[in-house]
DNA sequence: ATTACTAATCATCGAGTAG
DNA sequence: TCTACTCGATGATTAGTAA
């Protein structure tokens, strides 16, 4: 439904769609699709505005979301893995990635889901231009997610991370959900890459990136 | 299941998995995930080879065109319609064209699907191999499917038809599921394209091609 | 351990129809 | 017309269990 939906173009803009129309292309009864709108609108997947007997239909970020999440799948399927390289240098940040990384709510999440506890603070790499939309494609990669949360009155936003190698050293990419900056990236290790791999602000690094 | 089973490789090499797990990752009990698979069996959509108590699956070649249905769908979602021009220049066929679309079989098909009757015969055009590759990504398209029938004893195969404007005309270009030769495609069209475009063999044309 | 049958339960569907 | 309710039938799912 949410495709048929997106391909009517519920996605951009509102869409008159009857349910006896969509139970059609659906195959489906008109009672039946009327069942998965309220279902859907429930979830706050769709949002409806019945006027006068025609319900103009759209969908939400959260249902683009999860069909963007779908489109990930199939495309790994028939595109292989994506696989990339970007190169920076090392920066220092504003003490932010340490910061984070001491809350127990993404500790414990890191912690199950990347298979290590990551080293609490982050290593900050700034990119040019020309490196920043490279990194646009890792977007569209399948990543491991890391939930948002509450704690202390103030709320952590989520985030993906994507497995690299950084200069050989296993490590992963931090997409926050909402990020401020375009042109510095951060990576999470289960060491501290610094002083691992001896680096300095201004030092160039390369970071391998794979899907999965 | 068959997007978990292509995940898991079952696309291109036989994969040990329990229903058990199977059940699990998608959230089903054990019983239930047996079912699917002997109805993906029944369907002629997984092979199994039951080895002792483990069975070994393997996606059929109509599975992957399923799920690549499911790619094109989706991916038309998040890319937009496919386009892309070509060109090439006329030359002529073995008269099969003709002989093809006289068969009622694909007549109906093509009236009821294109919205036309197509003229009896087809405009071919030779492609260079560079504009040939171009053509190659017209395979991820959602395109509109003639079916495969039999007819007098013998089988003709199935079609998929992308739209095309050829020279500004409206036509199809039309891409057998066995196809003999890569460098020639053909056209069809409500009239015939030859002498409405007073072409003759070695003119140049040009198509753009659109999905859908 | 497996796969998969049977029986009971449960969810889903569409017909009829109200608002 | 439209959406969406109730309800009986149909379908699917799981628990228990056999092979």
């Amino acid at each position: 439904m949410l495709q048929l939906l997106a391909h009517a173009g519920a996605d951009h803009t509102p869409v008159v769609l009857t349910s006896r129309e969509l139970g059609e292309r659906l195959g489906v009864s008109q009672q039946a699709a009327s069942r998965y709108l309220l279902d859907l609108e429930r979830r706050e997947l769709v949002v409806r505005t019945l006027a006068n007997r025609r319900q103009r239909l759209h969908l939400t970020p959260p249902a683009m979301e999860l069909l963007r999440g779908e489109y990930r799948d199939y495309r790994r399927i028939f595109e292989g893995p994506g696989r990339t390289t970007i190169s920076g240098e090392v920066t220092s940040g504003l003490g932010e990635g340490r910061y984070y990384l001491s809350q127990p709510g993404y500790v414990v999440q890191f912690t199950e889901r990347l298979g290590y506890a990551p080293f609490p603070g982050t290593l900050n790499v700034r990119l040019r231009p020309s490196e920043a939309r490279r990194l646009a494609v890792v977007r569209d990669w399948n990543g491991v997610r890391v939930d948002g949360f509450e704690a202390g009155g103030r709320t952590f936003g989520g985030a993906t991370c994507y497995l690299a190698l950084l200069n050989g050293r296993r490590s992963h990419l931090i997409r926050p959900d909402r990020s401020h900056y375009q042109d510095v990236i951060e990576f999470v290790a289960p060491e501290r890459l610094r002083t691992r791999l001896h680096l300095k602000d201004g030092d160039p690094v390369k970071a391998n990136l794979e899907e999965r």
